[in-house]
DNA sequence: TCCTTAGTTCAAAGGTTATTGAACAATTGG
DNA sequence: CCAATTGTTCAATAACCTTTGAACTAAGGA
């Protein structure tokens, strides 16, 4: 780890509902939940937001204890803080991202990839 | 009824989550849930906020589709949308109020309350 | 060492949100 | 009709949020 990240009892309910309220922190949030256990760098994300942006939109999941920044050389590997989640508010992340799943409104999860061929 | 409320599939995820991100309105949900079916009206919130401030967080958890409000008389009785929410995103709102429950930064719900002797 | 890659920080602009008091409207009871 | 009760609307303010480009740091490879 390196950057500042609230401990599993910091985590305020209010703050993580608004931090998700936002629809570019959303999609990143689900990205994270469908890609569950690898971690990504924030490169993945681009085609949500522009790199400073993203570095923005980032930093807020951080700081709500949403996600996990881990500094690997120039990287940063973001991972969903799900453990922590799930013991601080059982079933909320599941719900929500369900609930995404189900708003027609929003956009596809997941990013235009590019899959290397075995 | 008589303002201006979505339908049900007009309700948005990242609407209902920012507007239950705001500590106020969050209040106001999980004391309505708390007395689910009976509609309250606003004067039953001011403990949470100004009336002026309620009428603020009230419209925007009614546009939001988290409540309904009827005008009765002078009155507007406020209610949960539960049945419409829990349609759209099944196990949303009880995870957050769960969650709410959880959450000791938050405070208890419920407002001081005269009970009038039977 | 020099260049590239990955991301952050800064300052600024523009937008939205929360809160307030004063004024307003509408219903109801005397 | 008059007054009280309920709640809304308005304008103003202060705070906060999102987005941007330019400048920056730090690590890694040639």
């Amino acid at each position: 780890m390196s950057l500042p990240h609230p401990t599993t009892d910091q985590i305020s309910l209010p703050i993580v509902l608004a931090v998700l309220g936002d629809p570019t922190r959303l999609a990143i949030v689900r990205y994270l939940a469908s890609k569950e256990g690898v971690p990504l760098n924030c490169s993945k994300f681009l085609d949500l937001a522009s790199k400073t942006n993203l570095s923005y939109h980032l930093a807020k999941l951080r700081e709500a204890g949403v996600t996990r920044s881990e500094a690997v050389g120039t990287s940063r590997l973001i991972t969903l803080r799900r453990d922590d989640l799930d013991k601080r508010f059982p079933g909320l992340l599941d719900s929500v991202i369900a609930a995404a799943e189900g708003d027609k409104a929003l956009p596809p999860v997941g990013v235009s990839e590019v899959e290397v061929s075995a």
